[in-house]
DNA sequence: GTAATAGTGTCTTTAAGACACTATTAC
DNA sequence: GTAATAGTGTCTTAAAGACACTATTAC
């Protein structure tokens, strides 16, 4: 039986783009400049080509809505409800990329009247299953962040243990000690002084960098030895 | 623009279905019926239907080929290089199934001529990108029986603390300590005695079985708090 | 000096990891 | 009794978590 024989869906790439902007987790959103749901806010994504890899999809996609190429992308899972699209059988493979904010201003691609940058803890009603997409997009890079290194992703190169503490709290949620806080990040070695400091309101503050030749990933505690 | 004018893909399904027999980890493959790689073992799988969720479509497979529907099922990875299958572009979404021995007996399906279980540590040449596939699924495997509870997806009901230990070791490829696994595993209140008793050779051993109200899943050491 | 933010240390509790012997059964 | 397997406890070390004050700057 040849491959023709099968019905076959359309397929497309979807990408959450996560920021730090202004102490708040935000994510780029486009207003969709045609049917369905036109008029909605959508996560900004397309149709994979016939010759392109997931991957290089999603690069295509980040890329067309930002500019830029260079982050941090991971592919999050396959949504591939038979109803998701009013159009027809479309399955979406969703990714998430964390960029700092400084390194990209939002366009508006083809299909998008507009886009910007949403909160992730105020956002506008959802084109699709979007709203479910970013939900466990959000809950990935919760989970990603206590053990792995991926929040220096979201922080520019330079950055003080301050401001490193603030982008934990405001994507976890939660308020950290700040002793703690500090004597785990440096013991965990994966930081380093850049020698200069950041001056502004009261004392000033020791600049770091994330060291890449780190290893970033901590083991998880066993439920089983 | 309409869907019909993008090219689009054939995607299937294809599942990873772990079982535990006589103290090893092992794997069910099919050897493929017809071209490509004919001849050639590979991770059962298909088309998805026009109709079909991806989960609907992993349990159909999974059903074929076992007979069995209520496993554990998961959604792994979604494999898409262009040239990954040579009569075209076929995107494949991985999941992964575990389940206890006595459970199955394989059968092979429409396009496999045999089917049988093997180790997962003595393969045979996979066809299309399949050895990835299953190298990354054990990858997977071995990670969530640290900080989770879904290995006694492979154990039945009723098991010893020794089968349980037998286990973790066949999977994880490592010797465990008696006394430390058992003092983790009863702390961690995932299991519970059954009042019966094995016997055999030697001191006979308490049963125990799975508490399903239990929380299973283990917060991971942060690396940042 | 005051306001603002950076930076620092100790104690308690909990879990991990190393380690060796006794208990119960069939024969 | 012997062979075979089940079952049990303690000590040391490492990390988590709670907690409050001093240091440095601009004005």
């Amino acid at each position: 039986m040849a491959l023709e024989d099968y019905p076959r869906p359309s397929v497309t790439v979807d990408v959450i783009i996560f920021t730090l902007r202004g102490n708040d987790l935000q994510v780029l959103l486009i207003k969709r400049g045609h049917p369905p749901f036109e008029g909605m806010w959508a996560i900004p994504g397309g149709f994979v080509g016939i010759d392109e890899s997931l991957e290089e999809a999603a690069l295509r996609e980040l890329e067309e809505e930002t500019g830029v190429r260079d982050v941090y992308l991971e592919q999050l899972y396959t949504f591939g409800d038979p109803d998701r699209d009013p159009r027809g059988r479309v399955i979406t493979v969703a990714y998430f990329a964390l960029m700092p904010a400084h390194a990209v201003q939002p366009r508006a691609g083809d299909d998008a009247a507009e886009a910007r940058w949403w909160s992730v803890y105020d956002l506008p009603p959802l084109a699709f299953d979007h709203a479910d997409i970013l939900a466990y997009a959000l809950q990935r890079l919760r989970y990603k962040l206590e053990y792995t290194a991926v929040g220096f992703e979201l922080l520019p190169e330079a950055f003080t243990l301050s401001e490193l503490q603030a982008a934990y709290e405001v994507i976890l949620g939660e308020k950290l000690d700040k002793r703690n806080f500090r004597r785990k990040i440096l013991s965990a070695g994966v930081i380093e002084e850049t020698g200069a400091y950041r001056t502004g309101e009261g004392r000033p503050a020791k600049l770091y960098r994330f060291r890449d030749d780190a290893v970033a990933e901590v083991k998880a505690r066993r439920l089983f030895p």
